[in-house]
DNA sequence: ATAAAAAAAGTGTGGGCACACATTTATTCT
DNA sequence: AGAATAAATGTGTGCCCACACTTTTTTTAT
C-alpha cells in the first residue's frame, strides 16, 4: 500500500492523497472523505522512510547540560544518551547542536543559553539552573515560541512541554522503605548532606520521600542529620563521620540524599561500617567502586544515559510526527546492589555492551 | 557527503563508490584504496534511510513464543516488545511473522517449529523449549542456515547467534542476597517449588544461586522447602504452607523462584505473614497486585517486553548491517518494590506509558 | 453570459542509494 | 597483433514520498 495504490483506488492523483494525509487543505470535502475512507479500510500508513528521504526540512535540536570532567562525569552519561540517539536520527533530517555548561558559574549558563537561542532551533532540551536571571532568559526563550523539555533536574512554573526525569520525592520514599525493610522496626538512621544541598530541589525532594515514608509507616524512628560545609576537608569528615557513628553505635542505616555517597562511606572506618546500611545515589564510577567493596549497601539509579536518548527521541517525534509527550516522563527508580549491577548498562559504550563488534 | 561526492573526488562514478562500500568485488585494488580513503577522511556513513529505500530485498524473521492465555499472561510482554520492533522496522523492509506453542504440549512445538521453517524466514527468534527431539529438529534448523536467538530461555549445546533473557543464576543470587540484607544473620529460610519446577533449567539455576550465595556469605542458614505436585490444590496449599510457618516460627524469608509468588504469597493467613519477607519473580498482574498489597516484599523482574523488543532490532541489525551480537546478552536483574513499580513499564501499552496522544 | 478569482486537482522533480545492465579498459591466448 | 576473455568501471531506473508549480474545474462578480 503506497500513495499511490490510494490515488488510483480515489481515481485521484497522488499530490490530492498527499493533501489529504498532511491537512494541508485544498481538497473537497467529497473527496476528503473517499481519501480518509480508503486510508483506514487498507489501514494505510505513510512509508515513514521514504517521507523521510523526500523531506527537504532540516530540523535542529539543541541541548544544554552541564559540563562533565574528572572530578564529575556524571553527565557524561545523558550526554552520551542525546550521541546515541543523534546517530539514530540524524538521517531522517535531524542535526543535534550540544552546548554546556558550568553549574558553579550561573554566567556559563546564561552565556551558552543566549548562543543557544540565537541559533533558532527547533526544539532545545536542557538541564535547567535555577536563579534570579533565570525568569528573564526563559521570557525569552517563551517569545521564540520554541518547545523545550528539562531533563534530570525539574524547575516549576515554566512552560517546558514535558520534564523527563526521576520523581525525586518517591526514589526518597524508596531509599526510606529500603532502609526499614532492612533494619525493621524502630530504626537508628543518620542522614548526611552537604551545605550546597540545601537548597538543591532534587535533593531536598528526596529527604521529604525518606522522611515521609518514616512519617508514614513507621511508630518511631531516631534520625540524626549531619551536614558538611564543602567536600573539600576530607579529614574532617572522616572525623566527624566517625565520632558520630561511634557515639551512637544503634545507628545502623545510612541515608546519603545524593552522588557523594561513595566520599561518604569510604571515610567510614571499617569497624563503624559493619552492619551499616549506606544507600545513596548515582552509579558514577566512584560509587560503583564502593559498591563493589561492600562500602555501600545500595545505589538508586535515575538512568540518565537513558534520560538524554529518550529525550531526543520525543523531541523528534514530536517535530516530525507531532506526537505529544506526556507533561512527566518518569525515568525508573532503579535499585542497584552488587549482584545487579553488572546487568546494569552504566558505562560509556552502549555498543560495547551488546555488540561483539561493530565490523 | 553522499555517494556521489565521494564519486566525484575518487574520479569514478556511484557504482563504483557502492561496490567498494558493499564489498560487492569487482574494483582494483587502486581505486579501492583511494575510495576508502576518502571514506575514512570525510567520515562518510551510508544515509540509512535512502538505503533501505533503495533495497529491494524483503526480510523476514519468525518469532516462536509461549501462547498466553488468562491463566498464564506472562508471554504478551516479549510478544508486544517483538510488535513494537516489528512497527518500528517495518518500513526497512522487514516482516515479522510469530508462531506460537503450548508450553504442555510438546507437539504444538513441533509442529509450530515445522511450519516456520517451511517458511523460509531470514533469522529465528524463539523461546526453546526442551525434550528428545529437540536435538532432530535443531538438526533440520542448523541446515537450513537461518541464524537464531534463544530469548529468555536458554539451552546449551545448540547454535544459536545470541541468549537474550536473564542470567538465572545470578538472580537468585542477589534473591539471596536481598533476604539476607533484610534478615540479619543466619536467617532462616523458606523455599517454595513447583513440581514442575524441578526439571525447569532457568528455576534450577536461580535455586543454586539462591543457595550459593548464603554458602559464600553465610555462616549458617537454615531452609525448609516445600514442593508441590500441582497448583490445581489450592486449599492443600494454603493448608501446607500455614501449617509449615506456624511451626517454624522462626522462618522470616520466604523464596518462590517462579511466578507462582503470588499465588503462595496470597496462600499465607495474614498472622502469619507479619513481618515476613517474600520474595519471588516476574511482574505478572497477579503479582503486582499482591505487591501492592504488600504481599511480597520484593519481585525480581527481567523486563521480557525488552527481551522481544531487543531481539528484533538485534536480529535486524544482523541482517541488515552485518553486526554481530554478543553471544550472551544478558536482561537487566530488576528490584522492584511496592515503591518504585510505578515507574517500571509493565504495561501493555508502551505509547501509553510515555505519550500524552498518539493523535 | 463572460471574465476574474478561488478552489480543486494534476504533474514532475529530487532526495540518496541499490542493483541490474551496458560499456570500456586491461589481460590472456594463439 | 588481433581476437577472446576477464576485469574494471559507467549508466539508468526505481524505491516512495514531499513539495513547488501547473492545469483544470468551480464559484463569484459584473
Amino acid at each position: 500500500m503506497t500513495i499511490n495504490d490510494i490515488a488510483i483506488l480515489a481515481k485521484v492523483s497522488t499530490g490530492t492523497v498527499d493533501r489529504v494525509i498532511h491537512n494541508r487543505g485544498g481538497v473537497s470535502k467529497k473527496t476528503e472523505k473517499i481519501i480518509n475512507n480508503l486510508i483506514k479500510k487498507n489501514n494505510f500508513e505513510i512509508n515513514s522512510v521514504a517521507s523521510a528521504l523526500a523531506k527537504t526540512k532540516e530540523y535542529k535540536i539543541a541541548t544544554l547540560m552541564p559540563i562533565f570532567d574528572d572530578d564529575d562525569m556524571f553527565w557524561e552519561s545523558p550526554f552520551l544518551g542525546v550521541e546515541k540517539a543523534s546517530s539514530e536520527i540524524k538521517d531522517f533530517g535531524f542535526k543535534i547542536i550540544n552546548y554546556s555548561y558550568s553549574q558553579t558559574n550561573f554566567k556559563t549558563y546564561l552565556d551558552s543559553f543566549n548562543k543557544l537561542i540565537d541559533d533558532k532551533p527547533n526544539g532545545i532540551i536542557l538541564v535547567p539552573a535555577f536563579n534570579n536571571k533565570t525568569k528573564e532568559i526563559f521570557e525569552k526563550l517563551n517569545k521564540s515560541k520554541i518547545p523545550y523539555f528539562f531533563i534530570n533536574i525539574n524547575l516549576n512554573g515554566f512552560n517546558n512541554l514535558s520534564f523527563i526525569g526521576q520523581h525525586s520525592f518517591k526514589s526518597g520514599y524508596l531509599a526510606g522503605k529500603l532502609l526499614h525493610t532492612c533494619l525493621g522496626k524502630n530504626p537508628q538512621l543518620l542522614t548526611v548532606r552537604m551545605a550546597s544541598h540545601l537548597k538543591n530541589e532534587t535533593i531536598v525532594d528526596r529527604i521529604k520521600g525518606f522522611d515521609e515514608y518514616y512519617l508514614r509507616n513507621q511508630e518511631e524512628s531516631t534520625s540524626l542529620n549531619i551536614i558538611f560545609k564543602s567536600i573539600k576537608d576530607k579529614g574532617l569528615i572522616r572525623k566527624k563521620l566517625n565520632y558520630t557513628l561511634q557515639s551512637n553505635p544503634q545507628i545502623k542505616g545510612v541515608f546519603v540524599p545524593s552522588g557523594r555517597v561513595g566520599l561518604i562511606s569510604n571515610s567510614i572506618d571499617k569497624k563503624n561500617l559493619t552492619d551499616l546500611k549506606v544507600i545513596g545515589y548515582d552509579t558514577t564510577v566512584n560509587n560503583i567502586n564502593y559498591l563493589k567493596k561492600n562500602k555501600i549497601t545500595f545505589l538508586i539509579s535515575q538512568k540518565s544515559f537513558n534520560q538524554g536518548y529518550e529525550s531526543v527521541i520525543y523531541m523528534s517525534d514530536f517535530l516530525l510526527k507531532n506526537i505529544t509527550p506526556k507533561k512527566y516522563i518518569y525515568s525508573p527508580i532503579e535499585i542497584i546492589t552488587k549482584e545487579n549491577l553488572e546487568f546494569v548498562n552504566y558505562k560509556k559504550e552502549y555498543k560495547e555492551f551488546y555488540y561483539a563488534n561493530t565490523k
